[in-house]
DNA sequence: TTGATAATACTATAGTATAACATATTGATT
DNA sequence: AATCAATATGTTATACTATAGTATTATCAA
């Protein structure tokens, strides 16, 4: 049995270095791919990572700095399916919402946990589940894509102390 | 090995009795659980039976013959929150569209698999996926409530004979 | 028949996502 | 440097999905 490890933030984590290490790994990506990372791209993939909540496109857009102005949808929409192509956010399909990647590695089949009261969302690398999902689906003689899988519930945080004063953060 | 198994409908099965066998069972549900089978109830669960695919509600709205009018959307939601409530439909999170529940047992763990063709749905029983999220999520300190397991790719049919008509069905 | 509960009808509005087209930026090629 | 193709952006409009809120009606037990 492996040590526990909870996936979601730490409390107190060093939340600037947290981002500044998903840009630079964004950078990287980039680089090594050959596309552009853009003024768009990089703030939206900035207000990502400034929150470990999965957010939705129109709390992005009101997030959005863009020289008085505000952005349209579509805008957003561009941008967040640039950066799910090369895998740097995830949509989660449960809440319409759009998470940054924390973990470099590319997960061969992830698991998403996410927190119904406070909101945080982890990735937890679900390998095992990979296989199963691969083999029923060949059962049924169906050629598999993709796959989402999310669990709802309450993070360790919301689970010893879900008062509502957790649901702000 | 199991046997190969197709959880998707056959080409020829009797739909007629597949519809009714669902109603037949919603019938029972409900009677069991002392709850009202209204007309509402009845004639979204009954559209849903008789697709294959999961539907809209504005899907359903459309195809609701109500008196002449159409119903709102208020109405045709408060009904699938009623059947899903009861295991009697299944809501497809990554296609926002619902399902009506073919397996009269309660599963412990579904997988859905959606054909990106012809959009059919199968619902397949994963208990073994149970364990997994739920260990997954006790290493992590996560208070599982539920989960989203769906995979996307092509149905049976499909993967034989891609071709555009049918798409249709 | 009365009163509590559950379900419905209706109107309005909020939230999520895409289409379509014009403009601008980038970077490779001449 | 000038041109061109490819990529990305700006903008407007619209489609699709979901809920809130309130008034009314049906159901059933006391």
């Amino acid at each position: 049995m492996p040590m526990k490890k909870t996936y979601f933030p730490e409390r107190q984590h060093d939340h600037e270095a947290c981002i500044l290490a998903g840009m630079e790994h964004a950078e990287a990506e980039c680089e090594s791919r050959n596309v552009r990372f853009t003024e768009n791209r990089r703030s939206v993939l900035e207000l990502l990572l400034a929150d470990h909540r999965p957010l939705g496109v129109y709390e992005i857009m009101e997030q959005f700095d863009w020289k008085g102005r505000r952005p349209a949808p579509s805008q957003i929409y561009r941008a967040l399916e640039f950066l799910e192509s090369i895998g740097l956010v995830h949509r989660i399909e449960s809440s319409n919402a759009y998470l940054a990647c924390n973990r470099p590695g590319r997960h061969r089949c992830t698991l998403f946990l996410v927190c119904e009261l406070c909101k945080k969302a982890a990735e937890v690398e679900a390998g095992q589940m990979q296989d199963v999902i691969t083999d029923l689906a060949k059962h049924s003689g169906f050629e598999l894509h993709s796959q989402v899988i999310e669990a709802r519930g309450l993070c360790p945080e919301c689970t010893h102390a879900p008062t509502p004063d957790e649901a702000g953060h």
